[in-house]
DNA sequence: AGCCGTTTCGG
DNA sequence: CGAAACGGC
């Protein structure tokens, strides 16, 4: 008889579903005690954003009626793990404490040493996969080491068998008495000035809601995704993106689940078929990143290239400012900028567009940029962060040359053509035409006129002129180029 | 997962 | 003549 209880430790792992350490601690019989610990005083600059505590409060209290549902209470701490899960295990007599990985370098480093700690104490520890299809050591190359391309590693990937999700503990026993705190006192959501509205309006946190997107995405819009995904007027892409960060669903489950809707298409999947892998190789890039800062824990702050430490960066305020709230004068960026202010997210074409007009029109460390979206975005991850402003910025891994400059007014009239992205995102350009839509600053003054436009007061003019912009940036790589080579 | 200037192709 | 292909950034 195991009668000693067991401590499930959440983490981003909010579901009930596909979780291996509260499978395990089910299958072990003894009772459960489920914690979840706010920890983030000790995760340095990368502590949960704002966009991201709104998001976890109802993603607790979603996980908190689930484990309810079982007989399982989740209880609620605040306070360093080291000093938090000894005493915990201690208060209820633990045989067992069981969590699922993190692989955030702080959470590594902090987690191998409490392993250690709580195993000294006579106390069994484990911990299991629950956020990656395979752990970041598992892919190698055929010498062994890690990739830094991701066309290999996606293949590597596809050589590997995905394991089955597992099913969700039907009951459980739970153990009462179990002091808590109570959600509301953490103060995740926001106060006085209530910014949630377009975050509650957009979301429903939580592994129900997930579940019922990715339903929705593969029974809707998966099979135009290859075509469609690039257009952020359209709602063609999955928005798994803040589910799977918080792990209210994994991604062994979005695999089988599409693995399951491309058996359906049978033996001519065409469309469909394509649009399905395209989906996964989506998902591919996602453990291609945690692949990235696994091996290279410096990935959130340092140029995975390290001649771009010697860049030529602006530390222009202003115009961070300007980009930050959507006052570019470029309009794919500012209706980007603003998407990401009111819903927590952003495209992710759009997110090309305006990290590129940032890092490049700009001149502004990428790091910044990477910081605002760590606040605002409610999908905000550090592996997927880092490594896809490395990517846009071209000091990244596998990353787009330096010089390949997007062109905000083109990428704006190819992906938004209609002009409906722009136009619900920045309501003072509606009246103007396709034709100057994306380049209000060429349009004629009777046009301007007409459509109720001054520049400059209702929509401002552009920050900098792209063309300029574009040569200065190209000399700016040029110099690292130089100094690359001597 | 680009852009742009230039050259070549084809009706 | 515009479209497509190409090569440098």
């Amino acid at each position: 008889m195991t009668a000693s209880p067991t401590l499930v430790w959440f983490r981003l792992d909010l579901r009930v579903s596909d979780n291996p350490a509260l499978h395990a601690a089910a299958e072990r019989g003894a009772p459960v005690v489920a914690l979840f610990l706010l920890d983030d005083a000790e995760a340095g600059a990368w502590g949960f954003g704002g966009a991201q505590r709104w998001w976890l409060h109802g993603s607790l209290a979603s996980l908190a009626g689930s484990l309810g549902e079982r007989g399982v209470e989740l209880v609620l701490r605040r306070g360093r793990a080291a000093e938090i899960l000894p005493a915990l295990a201690g208060e209820i007599g633990a045989g067992a404490v069981y969590w699922n990985r993190c692989y955030e370098p702080w959470r590594i480093a902090r987690d191998r040493r409490l392993k250690q700690a709580l195993a000294e104490t006579g106390v069994e520890v484990e911990s299991f996969n629950a956020a990656l299809l395979h752990e970041p050591w598992a892919v190698q190359t055929l010498q062994g080491g890690s990739y830094g391309v991701f066309t290999p590693f996606w293949r590597a990937l596809q050589q590997r068998a995905v394991a089955a999700p597992s099913p969700a503990p039907s009951a459980m026993t739970g153990l009462r008495g179990v002091e808590s705190e109570v959600l509301a006192d953490w103060g995740l959501l926001p106060a006085k000035p209530d910014w949630a509205g377009g975050l509650r309006r957009t979301w429903t946190p939580g592994e129900k809601a997930a579940e019922g997107r990715l339903g929705a995405f593969l029974q809707q819009a998966v099979e135009g995704y290859a075509e469609e995904r690039d257009r952020p007027g359209l709602d063609s892409t999955s928005r798994l993106s803040p589910h799977l960060h918080f792990g209210e669903i994994g991604p062994r489950q979005v695999w089988a689940a599409t693995r399951r809707f491309l058996e359906r298409q049978g033996s001519a999947p065409g469309k469909a078929g394509k649009s399905a892998w395209k989906f996964l190789a989506e998902l591919a890039w996602r453990e291609f990143s945690y692949h990235l800062l696994f091996h290279h824990p410096a990935l959130p702050e340092q140029p995975w290239r390290p001649q771009f430490a010697a860049f030529p960066w602006s530390d222009d305020e202003a115009a961070f400012a300007a980009w930050c709230h959507g006052r570019t004068g470029y309009p794919v960026v500012d209706a980007g900028m603003r998407q990401l202010w009111a819903t927590g997210w952003l495209h992710n074409r759009v997110r090309m567009i305006v990290a590129s007009f940032l890092v490049k029109d700009l001149l502004i460390p990428w790091q910044r940029g990477e910081a605002w979206f760590w606040d605002t975005l409610v999908d905000a991850d550090l592996a997927s962060n880092a490594a896809s402003w490395q990517w846009v910025s071209g000091c990244g891994a596998d990353a787009a040359p330096y010089f390949r400059i997007f062109n905000p007014v083109l990428q704006g009239e190819k992906f938004d053509p209609g002009g409906d992205y722009v136009r619900r995102w920045l309501p003072e350009l509606a009246a103007l035409p396709d034709s100057h839509l994306h380049r209000p600053w060429e349009a004629p003054a009777e046009l301007l006129r007409r459509s109720g436009i001054v520049l400059g007061r209702d929509y401002p003019l552009p920050l900098v002129d792209h063309r300029r912009a574009r040569e200065r940036a190209l000399a700016a790589f040029e110099e690292i180029r130089k100094e690359a080579a001597t």
